[in-house]
DNA sequence: GATTAAATCTAGTACGCACTAGAAAAGTCA
DNA sequence: TGACTTTTCTAGTGCGTACTAGATTTAATC
């Protein structure tokens, strides 16, 4: 039951990292076995499909973006500026997706070439992710200091 | 000799069209073919492969984003504030890839999902069209009313 | 209207892809 | 060690893709 979960991670690894550089055609089931030193067959002993593959990653991906944000919020005074608020989640989900691993820059990196079955998985993991930064953005507007009009739109590109 | 521009054209529109909206994966020879009511066969009586015609798509939507920010640019009076410059250039090349037709959009949709050696012929085409760009910025680095360090890489993201 | 040229179609080939079935190897534990 | 389970491999299938070859039809020319 150990050496299964080390190589599954491996696997994972491996598509999130061929996911974020080379894009989701790109990343062929052989092409991840062999950065592994594996077979192609043998990944799926693990995962029932490449799609179930990636999709995994990307959930991963949104996971830790969301996780940053989460976490960067927390850490804020309880009586918090709005605006700053909003500061410190844009700088939290840039560095996520940038700088952070390969999981949350699979995400960016194969927005709009995932076939239509896991782009509409995802889309609504994406709008939770919204979820969030409407949320930011209403208690903006609401306590005056943000224009409501404009700032959603831009919210919108972000995600 | 007539026919054959006119469906050459057909091609062109569809593919881009095609481009635009469903990215180069999901772009076929065939699904070309079937929105013209053609055989997929019959397109290489126009075009040699798929990439020499999804690149002159893409060729011809730099050249259009080049020319609507040229032409917006000249019609500037000749005494013209850089910074004004700038602006005036920044709406025409998103009026070009946003609000322009399938030719320009095809080139940010498929950005990142292209074979390698249609990534490299093109990138040629974004360095001359950064070229622009990069005039821009210099000259309003040069007249002191831009900052040089921040903008030079704002304009690269654009790009 | 007959001849030639241009354009399209029919019918395939070859290849890379995701994926499967069953044999073989590696690991686990009495 | 030996019996059993877990993991990996070998060898293959089927499908969609870009692309080709040659026949067939449509258009142009005299």
């Amino acid at each position: 039951m150990k050496k299964s979960d080390r190589t599954r991670q491996d696997i994972l690894d491996a598509t999130a990292s061929s996911l974020a550089t080379a894009g989701y055609t790109a990343t062929t089931v052989k092409s991840i076995a062999e950065t592994i030193g594996m077979q192609d067959a043998s990944i799926y002993y693990h995962f029932s499909s490449k799609d179930e593959l990636v999709g995994e990653v990307l959930d991963i991906g949104t996971a830790r973006a969301v996780t940053a944000v989460d976490q960067a919020l927390a850490e804020l005074p309880d009586e918090r500026d709005p605006r700053e608020a909003l500061r410190v989640a844009i700088i939290a989900h840039a560095e996520a997706v940038l700088g952070g691993g390969d999981y949350p820059r699979a995400n960016v990196r194969t927005f709009g070439q995932l076939p239509p079955d896991l782009a509409h998985r995802h889309r609504q993991g994406h709008r939770n992710y919204g979820q969030i930064w409407t949320q930011l953005i209403d208690d903006g507007v609401e306590s005056g200091v943000l224009r409501g009009d404009l700032n959603r739109s831009v919210a919108r590109l972000i995600i």
